[in-house]
DNA sequence: AAGACGAAAGTGGTTGA
DNA sequence: TCAACAACTTTCGTCTT
């Protein structure tokens, strides 16, 4: 939800931000980082192939910032404007080639269109943004063009690519979600989620557990007091590591079952075990640890003596 | 009767030899 | 490739409200 530009530059606090809108690359002047405010690479058009009329929209292929893909799709065999310079026999080899240029793209077209439209579905059952959505789409391209689809659904990877630009953006949807939404298992998705991203190169920074707090809050139905009592939470346990290593779905919950605790909002630790996607025993785990470690007890004790 | 608590055994994934 | 390991789940019995 942080959807306003970047001001200046984190690492070195320049206000001397350039923005490249064609590429979709924010970097900072003075010391070069690139801020990567949207992530997503619009500036990249892969349709090339599909027109065999003129010499023109020969653009195809990732800009250079990206890891290149030789994988001999990305290449175009020429096109009809070229064909008049070649004699002979070399027409022959030309368009044998051209035919095969053609039916590889045309194939990944073809995938390519069935897949967004899959993708499409998935992203809106599970009412993601639309930023999410086109991360999503272009790390499936990438995929395809690596010939990362081979030995896997088309679905899973689907699956993939979307839960990575869920977590990419910050918008984490749990396995379990992704899983309905798309039927695969989820593990599967893990999977196929691991194998990309590793692939492809793409960082994914761990989840944050407060990245959850909204969604799970408002399924609950809980106040906003209530929930910035648990993002509070959540940064207190965060700076006595008691997140790390923890799943970070089953933290969230806790953090919000006590705020709930708290703010005389009480809800059943199934209530939120359910909206979390985790069992009871966890929140309680979770939970044992918060109030011990952060001295809640007696904020909850004081809300049960108002009653 | 429902919710909270905790113990014990089981599951799936990660890690390190 | 295998075994140890931690986190999490399932199940179930007991206590509290």
């Amino acid at each position: 939800m942080r959807k306003n530009a970047i001001k200046e530059c984190p690492d070195c606090g320049s206000k001397d931000i350039h923005r490249n809108r064609d590429k979709g690359e924010v970097t900072c002047r003075e010391c070069g980082l690139v801020l990567e405010d949207r992530m997503i690479d619009f500036g990249q058009e892969w349709r090339s192939f599909d027109d065999d009329k003129g010499g023109d929209r020969r653009r195809t292929g990732a800009p250079s910032s990206q890891t290149s893909f030789d994988q001999g799709m990305g290449t175009e065999i020429g096109t009809t404007s070229d064909y008049y310079k070649l004699g002979g026999s070399n027409k022959d080899k030309f368009f044998r080639l051209r035919k095969w240029q053609y039916r590889i793209s045309t194939a990944i077209e073809r995938n390519l269109k069935v897949a967004l439209a899959e993708l499409k579905r998935v992203s809106s059952y599970l009412k993601l943004p639309k930023q999410v959505e086109e991360e999503a789409a272009r790390i499936y391209r990438l995929a395809v063009q690596k010939g990362l689809v081979r030995g896997r659904s088309m679905e899973s990877v689907v699956a993939g690519a979307l839960y990575a630009a869920c977590r990419r953006h910050e918008v984490p949807r749990t396995l379990d979600e992704m899983g309905e939404a798309s039927g695969i298992e989820k593990k599967e998705i893990g999977r196929t989620y691991r194998f990309i991203t590793r692939e492809l190169e793409i960082s994914i920074r761990p989840s944050n557990p407060s990245d959850y707090i909204p969604r799970f809050a408002s399924a609950l139905k809980l106040s906003p007091e209530t929930q910035s009592k648990s993002v509070e939470i959540l940064e207190q346990a965060r700076d006595i590591e008691l997140t790390s290593g923890r799943g970070p779905t089953g933290i969230a919950a806790a953090a919000l079952y006590v705020a709930s605790l708290i703010h005389g909002e009480k809800r059943t630790q199934r209530e939120v075990a359910d909206v979390a996607g985790v069992t009871e025993v966890t929140i309680r785990n979770r939970y044992k640890e918060l109030i011990k470690r952060l001295n809640l007890a007696k904020d909850v004790e004081k809300m049960k003596n108002k009653k």
